[in-house]
DNA sequence: AACTGTAGTAATCGACTGATAACATGTCAA
DNA sequence: TTGACATGTTATCAGTCGATTACTACAGTT
């Protein structure tokens, strides 16, 4: 005879249920911000209960903190893969390495959200620490200028409030929101639109 | 006999008492965020009862929503300010003009903070009016191009950025927090110092 | 002086949330 | 096989927060 379903997660090696938790924590953090998502919308997203989460992580804030390490080294991976090549040229493969971490649900947003968390003690330290990684990234790996890397880096902030305000439902209706998305993705906005949530939040 | 000192705030026309609790409002929202904010917060700071707070707004999202329309509405108007002059040099008083909008305290933070609330049905629609409020007072009455317009917000974007992770407290100390300060107020840096508050939280 | 609207507070409630404790079950080496 | 550790859950709590209710007191009008 069968036996009523399991109610509870299937089974799996701690390390792979964190990577998997952390995953799910990046969208919903990226979705509702830090402040905004409890633990068990966390919990829900992974498919464990909440107090799992909490006795892995250690603390709601804990989490947060690995999420954003987590997603600034995404993005310096992301950079670096695009290294090789036409120096000429790097600055447009970063931007692209940048926009397509998009399909990465939250990871974008997670940075974003860091950077407004700076008065947080702990987590402004990490959230300064992956600022200054990603400098130094740009300046000494990729060999930019402090102009040149203040303008890549702007960029990538008005990307960020592009997504958070969800811009790109707006898109062909409205003015500065075509206009800013055609500035922002001269060639790819459509890419850009398909692979965001119009103004309705799901994501 | 003198009585027992009043408990409750002094008298005050309600009109009165609203700019003065939006602005302590904007203080607070700009500190710690939407989320993070209790309307209890606010009250303290604004020196009357939490639940008066509430009465005279409504909910807490009426409030923040007033906050974040009324600091749009401060931005060009101080831009607005700017307009006459040489228009060749424009986008520098303009930036001027957005940097002096640090002694508001939270006016700059909580215009960060709207941009990443889009996915909230009011708050995202009052906040993505305001960017194009924005956007088209630089396009139209600036008479910048689109390009223009969006190197000039990216850069606010990333303004935005140092001063919500608290950079200003590295400069000197960190490499790529005084390299990103120097690049991007080539000749105000310590202006700016002394109008943000350091790693550790008040202002 | 009494009436009426306005400015403000104290008390309290229900819902939510992060964390803890206690318990259950699967896995694997000896 | 057994025992010990690892994986995961249910139950529950203590604190917090936005909102509501009911009350107090002041100010201006007639």
């Amino acid at each position: 005879m069968t036996v009523e379903s399991v109610p509870t997660a299937p089974r799996m090696k701690a390390a792979d249920r964190r990577e998997l938790i952390l995953e799910a924590a990046t969208a919903v953090f990226g979705a509702k911000t830090y402040v905004g998502t409890t633990t068990d919308e966390v919990a829900r997203a992974a498919g464990v209960s909440q107090p799992y989460v909490v006795r892995l992580f250690g603390t709601k804030e804990k989490l947060f903190i690995e999420v954003i390490d987590r997603a600034y080294d995404r993005l310096i991976e992301e950079f670096r893969a695009v290294l090789p090549g036409d120096p000429e040229d790097l600055g447009r493969r970063m931007g692209t390495a940048y926009t397509d971490l998009l399909v990465e649900r939250g990871m974008l947003p997670v940075v974003a959200n860091s950077t407004a968390l700076g008065g947080e003690p702990e987590i402004g330290r990490v959230a300064r620490a992956g600022f200054s990684r990603i400098w130094r990234f740009i300046r000494d790996e990729a060999g930019f200028s402090p102009e040149q890397a203040r303008e890549f880096i702007a960029t990538g902030m008005l990307i960020n409030t592009i997504v958070g305000l969800r811009l790109t439902g707006d898109y062909g209706d409205e003015v500065s929101a075509t206009e800013v998305l055609d500035a922002c993705f001269p060639d790819a906005v459509e890419k850009v639109r398909s692979l965001l949530p119009a103004a309705g939040e799901p994501w």
